[in-house]
DNA sequence: CTCTTTGCAAACGATTTGCAAAAAT
DNA sequence: ATTTTTGCAAATCGTTTGCAAAGAG
C-alpha cells in the first residue's frame, strides 16, 4: 500500500543510517519516540499496531537500531533490557525504577557526582569504562494511587 | 570444666537463623566465605565439592540464606544475580564489574556521594528506596595480563 | 533480480516449580 | 515421626538462532 511520498523524520533517520526502511523499523521507532520512557522489547511489541510483526522482529529491529546508534540499550538489574532514543555523552542521565509499576523514568543531572566514585575505583587499580546507576523506589504517579 | 561441642562458625550461623544445618547449606556458605567476590549460583555450584548437590539445590540454599539475611543478593545488569555475605547498612559498598573476566570486585566508600543524586530524584517526585551502582571497566589483574 | 528482513519454530541460559524420595531435628 | 530439604524433570521468561519465504532497493 502506497502512501503520499512524505518523508518523515523517521524515514530520514533510517536512510541516514543506510538501513532499509521497513514497516517494522518505522513503527518501532515511532513507539519509542512516542514514549518518554525506556521500553523493553515486550513493551514495544505490545505498543505496536495489532499484528504488525512478530516479537522476534522487534528484538531484531532493536538490535539493528542500536548498532546504528539511533537508539540506546540500557540494561537494568532486573535483567530486562530497555531502549530509548540515543542521547549525547553530555546529556548524561540515570534511571529511576519504580518498584510498583516497573516503569523507568529518567533523572537528568548537569553535574554527575559519580566522578568522585570513579576516582576511588581507579585508585583501587580498576579502570572505569562506564557506570550504571539505578534508583529504585516509587514513582510519583504510583504514590498518588 | 565444660567441654562444649566444637561448633564451627557456619553451623552456628545456621542454628542462629533456625535453619537446618544441611551439608548443602554449609558448603554453600563455605564457598561464599572463601571467596572475597560476589558469586553467581553457577559459580557457587562449580566451586562446591564434586557432586555435592544439584544446581537447583544451590538456588534454593541461596534463596533461603538470603531470606535469613545471612547472605545478600546483588542483581547486576547482565541479569545474573550474585551473592555475598551480608554487610551492615553502614558498610555501604558498590560493585566493579570487569568486562574481561566478568568478576565482581567491591568498592568501599566511607561517604557515598549518592545522597546528592537521591535528593534530585526526590525533588522529581520519586521516592527512593535504594540504589544500585555498577562501575564497568577492566580490573587490575586483567590490565596486567 | 539480489540482498536483506521477516516469520515461525526451536534453542538458549538463568532461574523456578511440582512432586516424591531422603535427611534433619 | 514429622517437618524440611533434596533431586530430577519439566516449566518459565527474556532473548537468540536457523532457515525458508516475503520484501526493499
Amino acid at each position: 500500500m502506497k502512501k503520499p511520498k512524505k518523508l518523515d523524520a523517521i524515514t530520514t533517520l533510517l536512510k541516514g543510517a543506510s538501513l532499509k526502511s521497513t514497516t517494522a523499523r518505522q513503527e518501532v521507532l515511532k513507539v519509542l519516540q512516542g514514549s518518554g520512557e525506556s521500553l523493553s522489547a515486550q513493551q514495544v511489541h505490545t505498543l505496536l499496531p495489532k499484528d504488525l510483526c512478530d516479537r522476534v522482529t522487534v528484538y531484531r529491529c532493536l538490535e539493528t537500531l542500536e548498532e546504528a546508534k539511533i537508539i540506546q540499550r540500557c540494561e537494568f538489574s532486573d535483567g530486562i533490557a530497555r531502549f530509548e532514543f540515543s542521547h549525547s555523552e553530555e546529556h548524561h542521565h540515570h534511571h529511576l525504577v519504580c518498584v510498583r509499576c516497573h516503569r523507568i523514568e529518567s533523572l537528568e543531572l548537569q553535574s554527575c557526582p559519580m566522578k568522585t566514585i570513579e576516582q576511588r575505583a581507579q585508585k583501587q587499580g580498576f579502570s572505569v569504562l562506564r557506570h550504571t546507576l539505578e534508583l529504585v523506589g516509587v514513582c510519583a504517579s504510583c504514590q498518588a494511587a
